[in-house]
Parts: structure tokens; C-alpha cells; sequence
RNA sequence: GGGCGGAUAGCUCAGCGGUAGAGCAUCGCCCUUACAAGGCGAGGGUCGCAGGUUCGAAACCUGCUCCGCCCA
């Protein structure tokens, strides 16, 4: 073996699951055995592609990356197991402004320097410094997940390689006129110090702000002229509100709406600005002013505001920029030149005032651009900024999924999509930063701009030398929307590309589905002349148990290291999985991932037991159907294939959460909880034929089941699939890895279906036991089933060998229905069949009429449900007709069982008249001991006791048994018990139980006949067990206590206080 | 202002025309030789509200109320 993990495979699990010791030994042994490398000259088998959205190279995985990473492996791992070529590719991504901010905040720290004090060349030393420092724990984190990635491709997005990509993109674009340099108002961050693109900005819906209005002296006072009888005799001024007044100091014009009376006179005339020496025109623009909002008059300030920087250029307004790239007002502010912006605000309007200009406020919620990054309030700037021209690049990117190219999952986002790329806008690139991809333009002392992939000699319009390049570097995600090519080797042609591009989907959070999804479909489509990826797969958001989206300034954010360390990566992969439904967000709470560590759990005892019983089993791989020799064998393997048919159907759809789970169900609730106790009969028998068929089908279901769970949960099931492979000496291949992954095929419906007449006779006397309150360990005697069928009697007759062990059964017949009638006994009638159990002497014959009561109950209410449908000719009518036939078929199949149960509960009731219960197990009732109960069977839990502690407290009165008794049966549900006969008895359950033990005690005078002699071998067993004395419990006693008579044993449980008063 | 989700058991969520489901939690019984990270059983829901379509609505349509998110 190449590993030493696979050396220390053994055929004895531990008695849990340990996950750190196992997850610690496969990740490095699949790595070095080379399992995570796709080949792109493998033409032989379809290839599947994911690139791994990249992580911020400094940064560190949060629950959102871990859902990412598995997911993504979960559909490499199935894909590869599946015979596909399967490439998922990783990478990081260098964050540009997220990651210089991290490195200048820490060079201001320990240095006290500024980005700027120790220079370009010195600062990008520092960056790559801190990438080589802290750019391994993504892939630390990685691995720790389990995730499949294939290492040797990594990338990252300052590779030369792809550096060369986003060189030759940003040439060629601009070669074609889609790249451009120009004058714009953009988006400011005045903390960062750059440009932003419209995508990184985020509104604050309502922030509480105030409108100020203000007036504008007109240059001339205006006369009312002949027809504007509404109008003063002289206006002097316009008034204008106002969210930001310290921009009134770059005012340019006042609009109004060219249609409103008010105005009208006004049009073409000049205001006077109080603060500086110019004046305004008078504009009319019916886009912008809204006529009835405010007083319907609109300052206009085309250097800071979007909508006005539209109106400045449709009147040729002036653009005068006030703001300095600091936040503070410039020197065209006059007065207030040197004062940040919102100084400015408070000082404007006090200038004002004193002019006598205000004219008052009121609150108003206004939205507010912030920068995504720092929050800091963004101001809009006119800047020389370079740009993509979008529309020609949007058009096919639309086409393509309009043509159903590239898929959208879940559906919904196709809308999102579509609607934002209908709406796009030109793409500010360019970035006032040092971290990233340098401009590759370079300027003359003339001015000139050359753009070319290396540095130019001279200026390709003048021809001087002693270029400068451009000192600005591009959107971090100008080189992310290349990644699914670039990574590839684009621009060479390389066989990657040919075998992986377009990817097969491309998995990520809906968050960025503008900010990457849209950008790579537009820069795929448009230079590889194929969309990107055939599906993009959108994930919800992982949020915390209240909800919240996790961020760093919430402080929710979870390392997903800190999870996997505590519970296994396997059990958060699964929960993840499990809990991603389409299209909701993920609330990840603890006990989740709890309950899957424990299905870890479960599958390794499962494995365990099968280990145990295996030892003289080997196999070559040989079909279990062959060997298959029950019909319990049979039954499983046809559920299997359906799990099977099911997850696959899952993945193939993406259902996460349906596949986990579908498998989830599988093996706990159908493997674990039924087949392997059925198994037992066979393992443990003498029949070596039928002990080497569930040896093959137990094997084969786990080992199956390993694969099944393989993509979701890579560590254990490697572990247990090495081990169980190690013992039965299969050849199934290095590694379940490299396994082929189960596949779809027919289920054999008649082995599922015939088998359910044993489940349902189990699970009928597990529920009379239950109700009924008899301990496993009680066998039921003298149980009789009724086939409704002779086909179904065939079955009960041969497979009467797992109810006898599942149900603990002595003495069982099976026959055709109706059954003996045993008085006494209790009855269930499930479908094609019932039960009859004697139970007369242990179970209080008045909770048995009261169960058969609410059963009937229920069967009278599904019916009513039923003849009311069928009664209504218009359903008979209309309604398809396989549904009124299973309905007409329900219907008899509830009144047969009707029938049933009203006989069983006629013949109970005529027993009930006679007695209660039967007298000789409690006679020879004992004086309990106390402490004995713990090797009791019918001694409740630690956690049970304190239980039944806290319900006696708050019953203060209840002292005298017939009080308590009627109190009880008042409140109570009618309930079962089991009547007390042995010295423990008297320990259990609530004091009202107790006492009406002893009530009953009293009246037990006369014991029915009939009923004793089907009881009392049960009643004896139940009493046998209770003997003080026996081996092992002997040890665990506890000193007997004072003997007290059962039915006052309660008074021991009643809390200190109340007990001092006694 | 426009758009998209969501509202189903105490909690977290599936279901999306044919008798309401899971996990957790709760209650009862049980250390049953794979597993107490367990087994067996039980209880718990006028499916946000109001209309409509339909033989039939949790599901489809319309309106409303809350709660998220995105865009302007």
C-alpha cells in the first residue's frame, strides 16, 4: 500500500467514532496517490469542470466557503465516482482594496508609516510578504473539509499567467472600442481613496436624514404677467430643498418641471448664489424634477449627484466639483474651502440663516450610498476614470441564457439576471490602488495614451520616449470575470481549455451573481465564443441560528476549522448539505450538526456490527442477489436500489438536501433500524447458506452505502469502506474514491412490498407494548396473527422467525382472520392482517378499551373523510379514476378494520364488566427495596424519576388514594400500566399512578377465569424478573430501604420541603 | 418606487393539485452484546389572513398583513 493510512486498516472498529484520528490519515493519502488530478488529455471520458470561485488570498474561510467547498465537492466526488473526468479547480483571488487595506492598516501599526512613506515598489513587497504568510490557511482549510480540489492546478489571480490574460483582455477590448478612458462622475470613496464600481456600493435604504430648503434670490424679481392670477404680484426667489446643502456650493442652475404653473414665468431667468459670486440659470427638465415633491424646485449640482449630473449635461451645464478626494470642500467652495463635507453642511446652513435664506427643515429618509468596504458615505466625483463599454458585451451574454446556454439553479435568478443586465451600466475598471493589475497604459509628457501588453519604448502617437504607465490598477474582478479561461492557460490554446472549457457549472453565492457570474459570462462568451459554464448553481446564505448574516462587524463569523474540529468535517458537510434546500437561506444551528456527527456515529456501529459478524466471510465480488437467500434480503437490497434511484435523482437536480436525506433515511432508518436486527436471525442461526446470504447483503448494503454517502461524507465512509474491505478481502479498488459511484436500476417492487406484512406485524406489537407500557424483555405469548389472504398468511408463515425476534414473541400462530378470541387481549388490525395479544393479568383491560376506543376514533374519522368524497358525484364524476378507486379500496380496507376493532372492543368491554385485572401476580406482591430498581426492567430511567419527581410535587393534596385516583383519570389521558406485581413495581411513575395501584389493589377480588390462564405466565415472568438478587445486580444494589407498601413508595420522591412537613 | 423570496408541529425546515412530513425538542418505556452520539412507542398542525378557481387547495389565481433580500 502506498499509505501508511491504508496500513493501519483493521477489521475492529472502536466502540465510536472518533473523526479526528480518521479524517487526520485520508486527506494526504488521496492527495499523494494523485486522486484529486484531472487529466486533460483524457479524452476517453466526459469531462466535468467546477473552478472554485476564489477566496481572498489573506483572508480566511468562513461557513459560506465551507458550503461553497462542499457542495462543489460533493458533485466532483459524485462526478468522478461516475466515471468522468472530473476537474474542480482552485484558486485565490489577491482582493485588491480588502487586502491592501489589511497591509497598510498593519505597516500604519508597527511602522507608523503611511503606504505612501515607504513607496510602490517597497508597499507591493510588504503585500506579497503578507500573501506568502497568510495565503496558506485557505488551503489548510481546504483540506480540512475533505475538499477534492486538484492542487497542481492552483491559481492566483497575480499569477504571470493570468496576469497575461487580464493584459491581453484589457488590449484587445480597448483595440475594439470597449475599453475606454474618460471623464465621469463615479463613485468615491473618499476613506479608500479610489474609484468604485456602481455594484460596490450598497444603499442604506432609510437613512434618517433632513430635507433643508433654502431660497435662491432671483438675479431680477419677475412681475406677474396677464393670466397667472395665482401667482404673487413679484417672485423674488426660488426655494429649493435639500438632503446634502454643502453641496450647494457647486450648484450650477435650479430646475424646475417645465409643465408647472408656478415655475413657468421663471424658465431661462437667473438666481443669485448667497455664498458665492455667480449666478444660476433657471433650467426645465421634466426628467428630473418631480413637480409635486418639495416645493417642485431643484438645485442642481452636476460635479455630486448622479440624477444632476445627467440634467448638467442635457442643458450643457457647468460641472464644478466642490469636494476634494478627501471628503473636505475645495478650493471652489470659497468661504469653506478646507472643511470636511459635513462641517461644511452645518456651516452652510448657519451662513444661510444669516442671510435670512432658511426656510426650515423636516425629517426625511433618504437613501445613502456607503462604501461596501469601509461604510464610509461615498461622494459621487467627476474623475478620469477607464471604463468597459457594456452594452455590446451584454448582448450575448443575455442571448445565451435566453437560448437556455448556460441554466440558471434555482430558476428564479434567471430573472435577477436578465433584469440587471437589461439595466447594466459601463463598468468603472479602474482602482486608485497599488495591489492588483497595473493599467497597461502608458502616457507621453504629451498626453498621449499607448495601451499594449508590454511596456512600450515609445508613444505610439508621437513617438517620445520616457513613458509613464498608468498608476491605477483594475477592479479586482476584472481578472475574476476571466477565471474560468484563464486559469485554463488562456490566452494560449491549451489542451485544458479544450477538454474543461466551458465548465460544467459553475456553483456559487447568489451575493455575486452581478459581481462575477454576469461579468465571466460576458468576457467567456465574448473571447473563448462560448458561454462560461453550461448551469450556474446559486447556493443560499449561511446565516447564524438567529438568522443574522455572519460578518466580521457582527462577529458571527464561524471559522469552519472550529467546526470540524469539534464535530468532524463529514458531520458539517452533511448538515450543509442536508440543510440546502433551493432557494432559502441556511440557518446553521449546533444541534444540527449534532445530529448528523451522530449519524457518523451510526454508520460506524452499523460497520462495527457487521465487522463482528463477518469473520468467516469473504467475498469476490459475487452479485448479493445470488446469494440473497430471505426475503428480508430481498427486501433491503430492493430498498437500497431505491435510495439508490432516489439520491441519484437528487444530485442530478441538485437536491442537496433530498440526497442526503434520501441516504440519511436509508441506512439509519431501513438498514440500521430493520435490516440489521432482521439479519440477526440468520447471522446467529445454524442455516450456513442463509448466514452467508446476509453476510453478502449486509455487506453489500453498507459498502453501497459508503458510496452512496461517499460525496457528502469522504472521511468516514473511506474508513469504513478500507475496513470493511480489509476484512471480507474485496476487490473493489484502491479507494472508495475511485469506486464507481452506485447507479440507477429497477427496483424489485414485489421483494419491497411483500415483505410488509412482517413490518407492519412488528411494528403492531411494538405499538400494543408501547401503549401498554411491557418491556421489551416480557415475551409476548401466545400471539396470533390473522392473514386477511392466503398470499399474506404465506408470508406471515415464513417469515414468522423475524417477528418472533424483533417483537420478542413466544408462541406464535398465524392463521386465516378473524383470530381466536382470547379474552383479554389486546388487537390490532393493520393492513392484511391483525393481531391479537393476550394480555389479560399484566395490562389493565379499561386502557386497552380506551386505545381500541381512539383507534376507532381515527378510523371513523379518516372514513367519514372518505364517504364524504365518494359520495359526492361530482367526485365520482370528475375526478380521475385511479383516485376514486384508491379511495373506494381505502374505504373498505377502513371498514374492514372498523369491524374489526368494534368486535375486539364489544368482547373487551364484557370482560372489563367482570374485572379489571387478574389477582395472583399482585398478591404475591413483595415489599420493594429501594436502589434495587436500577437491574430493574420496569425501573424508569435516572431522567424518568426525576420526572415523575416533579409531577408529584405540585400535587399538595394528593394523599388519599381515591383522590387521587379521580383527580388523575380527570386530567389524565387514559393510559396503560403495567400493574405492579414485584417488589420494584411500586417505585415507578407519578404518585397518582401509584396510588391507583393500590386503589386497584383493593378491588381485586375477584380475577377472571378465562383471562389467568393466558396471563399468567407473562405476569410470572414479569414478577420473576423483579427478584431482588440477581448475579450482577446484586453488586449495583444499593442498600434496602425501610420497606414501605408500594403504593406509598411516591412519598420518598416528594421533594425535602414537603417531606419535613409530614 | 420596482423586483424576488419567505410565512406549514415548540424550534429549524421539506412538501407545491388527491387522506399534512422530517430532524431536533417534548412525553412514556427500555442499558435489548453494533451504537445511550442508542432502541421502542406516543403526543403535537383551522399549512399568515381574506376572497376566488377546482369534484378536491398547504399547494394554482387575486388582494391584504408581517418578515427577509436585491435593484433604483
Amino acid at each position: 500500500m502506498s499509505t501508511e493510512a491504508a496500513k493501519e486498516s483493521r477489521t475492529e472498529l472502536s466502540k465510536g467514532y472518533q473523526h479526528r484520528e480518521v479524517e487526520a490519515r485520508w486527506y494526504r493519502s488521496w492527495k499523494e496517490r494523485g486522486y484529486f488530478r484531472a487529466d486533460e488529455r483524457d479524452r476517453s471520458r466526459p469531462p466535468f469542470s467546477i473552478v472554485l470561485p476564489p477566496p481572498n488570498v489573506t483572508g480566511s474561510l468562513h461557513l459560506g466557503h465551507a458550503l461553497t467547498a462542499t457542495l462543489q465537492d460533493i458533485l466532483t466526488r459524485w462526478k468522478r465516482m461516475s466515471g468522468f473526468n472530473a476537474l474542480w479547480l482552485p484558486g485565490t483571488d489577491h482582493a485588491g482594496i480588502a487586502t491592501q487595506m489589511i497591509v497598510e492598516k498593519e505597516l500604519q501599526s508597527t511602522e507608523q508609516k503611511s503606504r505612501h512613506d515607504v513607496g510602490r515598489a517597497e508597499f507591493l513587497k510588504r503585500v506579497w510578504g503578507w500573501k506568502e504568510k497568510y495565503g496558506s490557511r485557505i488551503g489548510v482549510q481546504h483540506e480540512a473539509l475533505g475538499a477534492s480540489l486538484d492542487w497542481e492546478r492552483e491559481r492566483f489571480t497575480l499569477d504571470e499567467g493570468l496576469s497575461r490574460a487580464v493584459r491581453e483582455v484589457f488590449v484587445r477590448l480597448h483595440e475594439e472600442g470597449l475599453i475606454y478612458r474618460a471623464e465621469k462622475l463615479i463613485n468615491w470613496c473618499p476613506r479608500c481613496h479610489t474609484a468604485l464600481s456602481d455594484l460596490e456600493v450598497t444603499h442604506e435604504e432609510a437613512h434618517q436624514g433632513e430635507l433643508w430648503s433654502f431660497a435662491y434670490p432671483l438675479s431680477s424679481p419677475v412681475r406677474r404677467e396677464e393670466g397667472e392670477a395665482h401667482l404673487a404680484d413679484v417672485i423674488t426667489e426660488v426655494v429649493v430643498s435639500t438632503t446634502r446643502p454643502e453641496t450647494m456650493l457647486g450648484d450650477t442652475a435650479v430646475a424646475v418641471h417645465p409643465d408647472d404653473e408656478r415655475y413657468k414665468a421663471l424658465i431661462g431667468k437667473k438666481v443669485v448664489h448667497p455664498l458665492l459670486d455667480r449666478e444660476l440659470p433657471i433650467v426645465a427638465d421634466a426628467i428630473l424634477v418631480d413637480p409635486k415633491f418639495g416645493t417642485g424646485a431643484v438645485k442642481v449640482t452636476p460635479a455630486h449627484d448622479f440624477n444632476d449630473f445627467e440634467v448638467g449635461k442635457r442643458h450643457d451645464l457647468e460641472m464644478l466639483t466642490v469636494i476634494d478626494l478627501d471628503g473636505k470642500m475645495n478650493v471652489s467652495a470659497g468661504p469653506l474651502a478646507g472643511l470636511d463635507r459635513f462641517e461644511a453642511r452645518e456651516k452652510v446652513k448657519e451662513l444661510l440663516a444669516e442671510r435670512g435664506l432658511d426656510r426650515g427643515s423636516k425629517p426625511h429618509l433618504l437613501p445613502l450610498g456607503k462604501c461596501q468596504r469601509c461604510e464610509t458615505v461615498l461622494e459621487p466625483l467627476l474623475s478620469q476614470q477607464w471604463f468597459v463599454k457594456i452594452e455590446p458585451l451584454v448582448r450575448p451574454a443575455i442571448e445565451a441564457v435566453e437560448q437556455g446556454k448556460t441554466r440558471f439553479i434555482p430558476e428564479q435568478w434567471t430573472n435577477t439576471y436578465m433584469a440587471w443586465m437589461r439595466n447594466i451600466h459601463d463598468w468603472c475598471i479602474s482602482r486608485q490602488l497599488w495591489w492588483g493589475h497595473q493599467i497597461p497604459a502608458w502616457y507621453c509628457a504629451d498626453g498621449h495614451v499607448t495601451v499594449a501588453r508590454e511596456a512600450p519604448l515609445a508613444c505610439a502617437a508621437c513617438g517620445k520616449g520616457d513613458l509613464r504607465q498608468d498608476e491605477d490598477v483594475l477592479d479586482t474582478w476584472f481578472s475574476s470575470a476571466l477565471w474560468p479561461f484563464s486559469t485554463m492557460g488562456w490566452p494560449e490554446q491549451t489542451e485544458a481549455l479544450g477538454t474543461f472549457y466551458p465548465t460544467s457549472v459553475m456553483e456559487t453565492g447568489h451575493d455575486i451573481i452581478f459581481f462575477w457570474v454576469a461579468r465571466m459570462m460576458m468576457m467567456g462568451i465574448h473571447f473563448m465564443g462560448e458561454v462560461p459554464f453550461r448551469v450556474v448553481y446559486l447556493h443560499p446564505m449561511v446565516r447564524d441560528e438567529k438568522g443574522e448574516k455572519m460578518s466580521k462587524t457582527r462577529g458571527n463569523v464561524i471559522d469552519p476549522l472550529v467546526i470540524t474540529e469539534e464535530y468532524g468535517a463529514d458531520a458539517l458537510r452533511f448538515t450543509l448539505a442536508a440543510l440546502t434546500a433551493q432557494g432559502r437561506d441556511i440557518k446553521l444551528a449546533k444541534e444540527r450538526i449534532e445530529g448528523y456527527r451522530a449519524f457518523a456515529n451510526k454508520l460506524w456501529n452499523a460497520t462495527r456490527f457487521a465487522l463482528m459478524n463477518l469473520a468467516d466471510f469473504t467475498t469476490g465480488g459475487e452479485d448479493p442477489l445470488s446469494l440473497a437467500r430471505t426475503a428480508a434480503d430481498r427486501w433491503i437490497l430492493a430498498r437500497l436500489q431505491r435510495a439508490v434511484n432516489e439520491t441519484v435523482d437528487a444530485l442530478e437536480g441538485y437536491r442537496f438536501n433530498d440526497a442526503a436525506n434520501t441516504a440519511y433515511q436509508f441506512v439509519w432508518h431501513e438498514l440500521c433500524d430493520w435490516y440489521i436486527e432482521l439479519s440477526k436471525e440468520a447471522l446467529y442461526g445454524d442455516d450456513a447458506s442463509r448466514k452467508q446470504g446476509a453476510q453478502a447483503v449486509l455487506t453489500h448494503c453498507l459498502e453501497s452505502s459508503m458510496r452512496l454517502l461517499h460525496p457528502i461524507m469522504p472521511f468516514i465512509t473511506e474508513e469504513l469502506w478500507q475496513t470493511l474491505k480489509a476484512q471480507v478481502g474485496g476487490r473493489w479498488g484502491d479507494s472508495i474514491m475511485v469506486a464507481r459511484y452506485p447507479e440507477k436500476g429497477a427496483v424489485d417492487e414485489v421483494a419491497e412490498r411483500s415483505f410488509g406484512p412482517v413490518i407492519g406485524i412488528v411494528d403492531a406489537l411494538r405499538n400494543i407494548r408501547g401503549e401498554m407500557n411491557v418491556p421489551f424483555k416480557v415475551a409476548l405469548e401466545d400471539v396470533q396473527v390473522g392473514a386477511l389472504s392466503e398470499e399474506a398468511l404465506a408470508t406471515v408463515e415464513e417469515e414468522k422467525a423475524y417477528v418472533i425476534r424483533l417483537a420478542n414473541v413466544e408462541g406464535f400462530t398465524a392463521s386465516i382472520a378473524p383470530t381466536r378470541k382470547v379474552p383479554g387481549s389486546a388487537v390490532a388490525v393493520g393492513s392484511g392482517f391483525e393481531v391479537r395479544v393476550p394480555l389479560a393479568g399484566i395490562v389493565d383491560m379499561s386502557s386497552e378499551l380506551a386505545r381500541i376506543a381512539k383507534e376507532l376514533d381515527k378510523v371513523a374519522g379518516d372514513l367519514a373523510g372518505i364517504d364524504r368524497k365518494l359520495s359526492n358525484p361530482n367526485f365520482v364524476e370528475r375526478a380521475p379514476k385511479e383516485v376514486v378507486e384508491k379511495d373506494r379500496a381505502r374505504a373498505e380496507e377502513l371498514r374492514g378494520k372498523r369491524q374489526r376493532l368494534e368486535t375486539h372492543r364489544i368482547m373487551l368491554s364484557e370482560a372489563a364488566a367482570s374485572t379489571t385485572v387478574s389477582a395472583p401476580a399482585l398478591t404475591s406482591a413483595a415489599p420493594p427495596a429501594e436502589g434495587e430498581g436500577v437491574t430493574s426492567p420496569a425501573t424508569p430511567s435516572r431522567a424518568a424519576r426525576s420526572r415523575a419527581r416533579a409531577k408529584v410535587a405540585p400535587e399538595p393534596k394528593a394523599e388519599n388514594a381515591s383522590e387521587a385516583k379521580a383527580e388523575s383519570r380527570a386530567e389524565a389521558k387514559p393510559r396503560a400500566k403495567v400493574v405492579a406485581k414485584g417488589p420494584a413495581a411500586g417505585k415507578v411513575r407519578s404518585a397518582a399512578n401509584a396510588k391507583e395501584v393500590e386503589a386497584r389493589g383493593k378491588a381485586r377480588t375477584k380475577p377472571v377465569a378465562k383471562g389467568k390462564a393466558a396471563a399468567k405466565p407473562i405476569a410470572k415472568k414479569l414478577a420473576a424478573r423483579k427478584k431482588p438478587a440477581t448475579k450482577k445486580s446484586a453488586a449495583k444494589k444499593v442498600p434496602a430501604a425501610k420497606k414501605v407498601p408500594a403504593a406509598k413508595k411516591p412519598a420518598r420522591k416528594v421533594p425535602r420541603g414537603r417531606r419535613a412537613r409530614r
